[in-house]
DNA sequence: AGCATTGTTTCACA
DNA sequence: TTGTGAAACAATGC
C-alpha cells in the first residue's frame, strides 16, 4: 500500500543497508517494470558502480551511483527488500547483485512499481511532509475541485495517496468534497498540520494502513472520535471515508 | 463470477 | 484552461 511513509521507509532501508555496496550485476529483465528500458539498459548504466545515496521526494525514490541515477517507484504494491532470497512466483521485478553476495531487490506483485534511470522529478511538487507553510496554501488551496483530489495531485504535493488523505482530511476535520479553492487559510494550515503528523505517524507505525481512520474504515466502520457511523463514497474517483458529523 | 484494490498515465469530453 | 470521469496497466484478494 505504498504511500509517502512506505516510500520513505523503503529509502531508509536501502539507505541503512545498502549503501557503498558495489553492484555486480543488474536484472532488468522485466521490460514492463523496467519500461521504457530494453534488457540490459539498465544493467549496462550501474554494474561497477557504487551505491553512494538515497533519495525521496513524495513516492519517487532514486539513488546515486556516480553516474546515471537509478530511480525507483513502489506502484501499488511493490516494496524494496535487501539481502533476502529471491521471491517466488517472480515477484522481484527488478534487483541488483552486489559483488559481496547481497542483493537487493524490488519486490512487488502487481508489477505496477517501475525501475528508471535518470527519473522525472519536474512533474512533482514539493514533497507533502516538507512544503512551507505558503508553498502549501498555495499549491493546495486553489481550483474548483475537491480538496481530496487536489492532495492526490502529485504535481500540487508529492506523496499523499488515498489512504492518508482521508486521515489527513478527518484529522482537520475538512470535508473531502469542498472545493479546494474555497478553504480559508487556517484550514489549510491546519490541513499542512495533519498531514505532517498522520505522515509521521504513519512512518512510525510501519504504513498508512494503521491510521486511526483507516483501520476503522470496514465493514461498518465509526469516527474513532465521535462513534458516528463513517460515510463513504467517490470523490476525486478515488473510495472515500469520512465523518459526516466532524468533517463540515 | 464479479467486484474491489494501496498508483500513474492517458484520453474523451464538458 | 480546468476539471472530471473512465479506462488502461497487472495481479491479487474477497
Amino acid at each position: 500500500m505504498p504511500e509517502l511513509p512506505e516510500a520513505e521507509r523503503a529509502r531508509r532501508v536501502i539507505e541503512e543497508r545498502a549503501l557503498r555496496r558495489t553492484i555486480a550485476a543488474v536484472d532488468d529483465s522485466d521490460t514492463y517494470v523496467c519500461r521504457p528500458h530494453a534488457p540490459g539498459q539498465i544493467a549496462a548504466a550501474l554494474v561497477g558502480r557504487r551505491l553512494e545515496s538515497a533519495h525521496r521526494r513524495g513516492k519517487t525514490l532514486w539513488a546515486e551511483v556516480g553516474g546515471p541515477v537509478l530511480g525507483l517507484h513502489l506502484g501499488m504494491a511493490g516494496r524494496v527488500v535487501v539481502d533476502e532470497g529471491p521471491a517466488p512466483h517472480g515477484w522481484d521485478r527488478f534487483a541488483l547483485e552486489f559483488d559481496d553476495g547481497g542483493r537487493l531487490a524490488l519486490r512487488d506483485k502487481r508489477r505496477l512499481g517501475r525501475a528508471v534511470l535518470e527519473p522525472d522529478l519536474a512533474r512533482l511538487g514539493p514533497d507533502a511532509a516538507e512544503a512551507s507553510r505558503p508553498d502549501f496554501r498555495a499549491r493546495v488551496g486553489r481550483g474548483a475541485g475537491p480538496i481530496k483530489a487536489r492532495l492526490l495531485d502529485q504535481s500540487a504535493i508529492a506523496g499523499v495517496g488515498n489512504l492518508l488523505a482521508d486521515e489527513s482530511l478527518w484529522r482537520a476535520g475538512i470535508d473531502p468534497r469542498r472545493p479546494a479553492g474555497e478553504l480559508s487559510e487556517p484550514e489549510l494550515d491546519g490541513l499542512r498540520r495533519a498531514v505532517r503528523a498522520a505522515t509521521r505517524d504513519a512512518i512510525r507505525k510501519g504504513g498508512v494502513h494503521t491510521g486511526a481512520l483507516i483501520v476503522e474504515r470496514l465493514p461498518a466502520g465509526r469516527c474513532p472520535r465521535c462513534g458516528a457511523a463513517l460515510a463513504t463514497g467517490k470523490v476525486g474517483g478515488r473510495t472515500t471515508w469520512w465523518c459526516p458529523r466532524e468533517q463540515g
